[in-house]
Order: structure tokens, then sequence, then C-alpha cells
DNA sequence: CGGCCTCTTGAGACAGTTCAACCTATGTGG
DNA sequence: CCACATAGGTTGAACTGTCTCAAGAGGCCG
């Protein structure tokens, strides 16, 4: 349980130091920690949510469903990152999240994330932030998939996902384990599974990226970003320890 | 200036009914109305964001380049709505902020805006949800555009404007004034200006939606609703007035 | 062994783009 | 009041990126 508090903190963390009290408090939110199966369904569209989770370990899928069966996916969650926040606002989730590994988690109930909010409101901006940096992830998927390529689409997907997984100390800059299959790339992407394929080969061919059996390898960082006109500006990752005082603490 | 809180306690009252207490420091967050012209910046992309907007009146535009000048809407913002909330909160804006009509708005300090989540954190949450509205319409727009053709995409989102536009009270249902060009309707998704031409007059020639010199009028309400596969779910507009008690009050 | 899941490849079809031209309204200066 | 410029909308024809359909290959598990 200590596990919980230290993930949520170092998260939080990020955007502002805290007080020993608002800490304390933070320490209070007991959360109770489970563990579950890949392609468990832990939100499901349409859903009203009266819990959250923040993922300790492994890959979850953010995503919604057209009627006939169609899937596109928001985003893919990683250690430390929040899930059904935004659901458990708007009270009827809007969304459905999976498991994609085996994943362990945290659980809390929204109650609890709002006395905590009203007792530490810097706390409570924090946790503001975090959302924000997520909707900037899902902004800028909307650009890729508005206004780029495909093959420029997958360049710029994959370094996204190397940079959110560098700064969590996952993996290296270029060979990481991934556990998500071509029809998740396509998902996220708005391609068909085929065409991810054959981006996958182009890449491969030009000797940029290899993606093979759950391992995917960099072989040209500096080609990769060029073909992207990829910037990590958007994931909020380089403010190099500032932080910013919130309110009037 | 009494304006400026009717439209924001408009806003926010949608979540939660809030006490004399809180709607007071609400009226004390004094915001600077100002009146912008067509096409003014208002925020750039990478700019450090020391203030946000409420639009009071008019149109704008929040939308992000790519380096070769491609143009990604991420939205249309209206009356009541709040801009570069998010990019305060990552302190470098991401995306940029343009009036799209001759624009009234009123404008915050961040750093008042943080005193208020502190001093009423129900506010902040109430906030939190706005926040929340907004990017379920991005993400929304994610699905438009990663798995609906030109068509469908066109009808969700002239469905999806039409029913902010009905529930701010402007505009009846089926015939209002819309001031993008076809330009506009194209950045947003993710199309040419020649396709969405195509496509509106696939839509006029079956009689379904018609914009002539910025009057958009809907012919066949019903069948817009079955080619766009559309439901209202997402804005969260439909909770009968139900609200919602937030934290221990 | 057989069944299933994921990846791979090819060939043809189609949705959306590109380029190039023209039209119509609105506004401006002489 | 006309000549001209500009901005947005409209249309056609050729092109291309991505999809669809169909088939096969490799690994994993019961």
């Amino acid at each position: 349980v200590g596990e919980v508090n230290r993930v949520l903190a170092r998260k939080l963390g990020q955007y502002a130091d805290f007080s020993e009290d608002e800490l304390a408090d933070l320490a209070a939110l007991e959360g109770e920690v489970q563990e579950v199966e890949p392609d468990t369904e832990l939100i499901a569209e349409g859903d009203t949510i009266a819990r959250c989770y923040i993922v300790l370990e492994g890959w979850a899928v953010c995503y919604k469903r057209l009627p006939d069966g169609r899937r596109q996916v928001i985003n893919f969650m990683l250690p430390g990152d929040l899930l059904g926040l935004r659901s458990t606002l708007l009270r009827v989730a809007d969304h459905s999240v999976k498991a994609t590994t085996r994943l362990q988690l945290a659980r809390f109930l929204v109650d609890d994330l709002h006395r905590l909010i009203c007792d530490q409101p810097r706390i409570g901006v924090a946790i503001f932030w975090a959302l924000c940096r997520d909707e900037a992830i899902v902004v800028e998927h909307l650009v890729n998939m508005g206004r780029r390529n495909a093959v420029e689409r997958l360049a710029h997907f994959i370094l996204e996902l190397t940079a959110r997984l560098r700064v969590l100390g996952l993996g290296n800059q270029d060979d990481y384990a991934c556990p998500l299959r071509q029809e998740d790339f396509a998902d996220v992407l708005g391609l068909t599974t085929i065409h991810i394929n054959r981006t996958f080969r182009h890449l491969r061919e030009r000797q940029v990226v290899t993606m093979y059996r759950g391992s995917l390898r960099i072989l040209d960082h500096h080609k990769l970003i060029e073909i992207a006109g990829f910037s990590d500006h958007f994931l909020d990752h380089g403010n190099d320890g500032r932080k910013i005082p919130i309110g009037n603490a």
C-alpha cells in the first residue's frame, strides 16, 4: 500500500512540491490494490462510475467503439497514469478501459478523492495538471490522425511511447518491450491492421524501426524524428525540475 | 462585469449547486472584459501563459499547426467555454487560439484562479468538470477522424455544433448562423476544403443539410442522425438537472 | 495433431487528394 | 460608377494512399 502512495506522490510531485501535511493526507487516501488479467474490462462505456484507478504496473487501453464494432483507441495508459478520472466527473463513462497486459492497479472511491481535493486543494490542482497532460496527448493524437500520413503517424506514435516510457525508467531509448499488437497500433492511428503491417515494413526496410515478437527496436532515432516531425513538447516532461508554487502556499 | 459572473456561474452551475459564500468568491474573481476583432490571436502555441479566458460572445478556434503549415483544429469554442485553461496548467501553450468572429471575452489571471480553487475547492471541482466536458468533445473528434468517413464526419460534427448551440439558446434546432468557412470544417475533420465542398453537396443533394452564406439549415434531422450514428451522450447535457454533491458539502 | 491468433503478402477497388480552372459576392480606389 | 482585387465557393480529371478481400505462414496451446 505504501507502493500506491509512492507512485501517486511521484506522479503529482512532478508538478509541484507538497508539504508534509499535504503528503500525509495524500497517503491517507487508501487505495485498494488489485491485480487483473489481460483483457479484463475495467470501465465500460455507458457505465456510471464511482471509482477511478491509478496504474501501478502494466499497460491498459482506453478506447471507444462505434455501433458497428469499429474501435478507436484514445490512448494507452502506463504506470502512474490515472484511469477513469474523466468518467467519474462526467458521471457516466464516455469510453471503455481494458487491461492490455496483466495489470496491477490501485482503486479509489471518487468520494474519497473529492474529499482529498477539498481538504488539500493544491493536490487537487496537481491532479488537474495530470489530467491536462493526458489531454495534451489526446490532442496530439488528433493532429496525428487529421494531418499526417500513415508513416508519419506511426513514427510519431512510437516516439511518443518511447518518451513516456523513458520518463518512467522503463526500457532505454531504443529497445524496449511493447505489448501492443498491430491491431492496437491500427486502432490508435485510425488505420487498418494490414496497412500498419505495410507501414512497419516500410520503416524496417529503411532501417529505422523493427518490431519483432513484442520487442520494439529503434535503429535510427534521428531519422525517426525527422519522419515524424516530432517534438516532445506536448508531453510536458522537459521542465527541468522547475515547479510551480500553487495558490498562496 | 456582472455579465462575466453570470456566464461563469451559469456554466459551473450546470455541474453543482453552490452556496452563497462560494458564489460570492466566484463573483470576486474579477475578470477583465475585452472585445477583439475576428482573426485576433489570443494564445499562440509555445507561449508561456499567465491568463485564461471565458468566451462571453462569439466563436473562437483552438488549433495546432505542423511545421509545413498544415492546420488541425482541435475544437471551436462557444459562449461559456473556457480558453487556455489547459495551457496555463502546462505552463506553455500546446495549441493556439484565434477569434473566428468578433469576440467578447473575460480574462482572468491564473493566480487568481488558483486562489479561488484553493479557497473554494468545490468550485475547483466544477472547473475540473468543465475541462472534462471539453476533453470528451475532443475525444469524440478523435473517434470521428479515426473511424468515420467524410459524410459521417461532417454529419456528426454538424450535430455536435447544433446540440452545443441549442443548450446555449443560440438558434433553434434546424436553422442557425454558423460563421465557419469550408476550410474550417476541413481542418476540424481532417479533410481537404475541396472534399468538404463535395461532401456538403452530397448532403444537399440528399436534402439533409444546406449551408448557404453563413447559415446552416438542417432539412432532415432524423436522416442526419442516422448518417452520423450520433448520440449526444458525450456532451454531458442530458442529466435532467440532476447535480452532484461535491465533497462534504 | 489441430485450432487459433497474429503477422505477412498480393491484387484490385475506392475514398479522398491534388492541380487547375472558373464563378460569384463583396469591397476598394480612381 | 466602373475596374479591379480578394476571399470563398464550385467543378472536373487525374492521381495516390489506404482499404478490402483473399490466401498463406509461423508460433503457441490444448
